[in-house]
DNA sequence: CATGAAAACAGAATTGACTCAATTTTAGAA
DNA sequence: TTCTAAAATTGAGTCAATTCTGTTTTCATG
């Protein structure tokens, strides 16, 4: 089935998705009306509810290319870290922390984050769900693979901390969205100062 | 100025908060309307709007009686804490978590949780951050003590590591909240796990 | 080509949070 | 007690997300 009705379908959905990310930014998330979305993407506002459940999970397609785009870059990181602990934590979430404003803006991380706690079972609660399993993930292949190496004490709990760090990390993100003037610089000078104590902990 | 009018007024707060915990806890938070609120607690919907600026803040009233009677109960904890660093740690992380349930039903936290998120700067916005900011002090602050009393390392970042078991603990139980299946057993279980990493670096 | 069932669309109607202009109540001065 | 300005209340009206129902489009089949 990859005739016309296919076709029209991917190309409602990137209009959609095109519509909703550029009025996101111009107009906020709460600024940008659902009508206006319809309108500039040429299609109904019952056709958006036919493909997105609700509001959200327009929000929630954005977000998931984002989380993606940086798990792909988290990759090359935990393939060849930094030769030392502190540096390979930092490098990673680095990567994490500096991507995250390239397509997003802040207001749009507050929705997105408040909507996946308000609604858990939607479909995008869900995904963002899956994407921060992702994370603590690829953070826990960090130090699997920092424990291979050497440079991590091998008795380690690699689980627990990969959550400890990711959890942390997640939590200082969601007080950086929070406050719209917080900067980049000072997120990751406080996040590498709590670190600090893990490297110390762990390092061999 | 405690006449008719400030009796009057007092009376209809404890009313409408009355109204709303019960509604809430009943047809949860999107379940209770403004309208049926105003009705039970017998005012009507401008009034509730004289005394509230949104929805979210009649949760947050309830939310931050909650916070502070736990905030009350982790000083005892504080004052006279058990002789192991981990064991502090638990006993003063689990008064947090056992008392959470007590007023708020998980639904009613994540709505609280979002709603932070979403409007940072609303009088609740604020309330629940500096509510955040109250626990993590009161865990730097039981860090202080065991480092007084001896045990734990005088060279420990206080601050950094409060942060960081604030933290942790937080986004555990933001994902607590959102499985309603998720027991506070298991939860409790997981960051004394995850813990025990920052006990074994810490610990004299 | 016709055709009918399934899929998708459109936009009017509904719903519920929030606002606002008009009215009522209170406090306290005369 | 009477009166007035300030404070508070009221509920009908607004606004935007979401739902619903009738219509149109697609496509497999004969």
């Amino acid at each position: 089935m990859s005739g016309l009705r296919a076709r029209q379908k991917a190309d409602r959905h990137r209009r959609i998705i095109e519509a909703a990310a550029e009025l996101f930014r111009d107009a906020g998330y709460e600024g940008a009306k659902i009508e206006t979305i319809a309108a500039q993407a040429e299609v109904s506002v019952g056709t958006i509810y036919n493909y997105y459940q609700n509001k959200g999970d327009i929000l929630g397609a954005i977000v998931s290319m984002e989380v993606n785009e940086v798990l792909n870059a988290g990759q090359g990181v935990v393939a060849n870290p930094p030769a030392n602990v502190g540096d390979a934590l930092d490098t990673l979430l680095g990567i994490y922390i500096e991507h995250s404003l390239h397509y997003l803006s802040k207001e749009m991380w507050r929705q997105a984050m408040a909507i996946s706690t308000q609604l858990p079972d939607s479909p995008f609660g869900q995904a963002y769900t899956a994407l921060d399993r992702a994370l603590t993930e690829q953070i826990r292949a960090l130090i699997a693979r920092l424990q291979a190496i050497g440079l991590v004490r091998r008795d380690i709990d690699g689980q627990a901390l990969g959550e400890l760090v990711f959890n942390n990390m997640n939590m200082m993100f969601i007080e950086f969205v929070k406050r719209e003037e917080a900067r980049i610089a000072e997120l990751r000078a406080a996040i590498r100062r709590q670190n600090r104590i893990l490297v110390a902990a762990i390092a061999v």
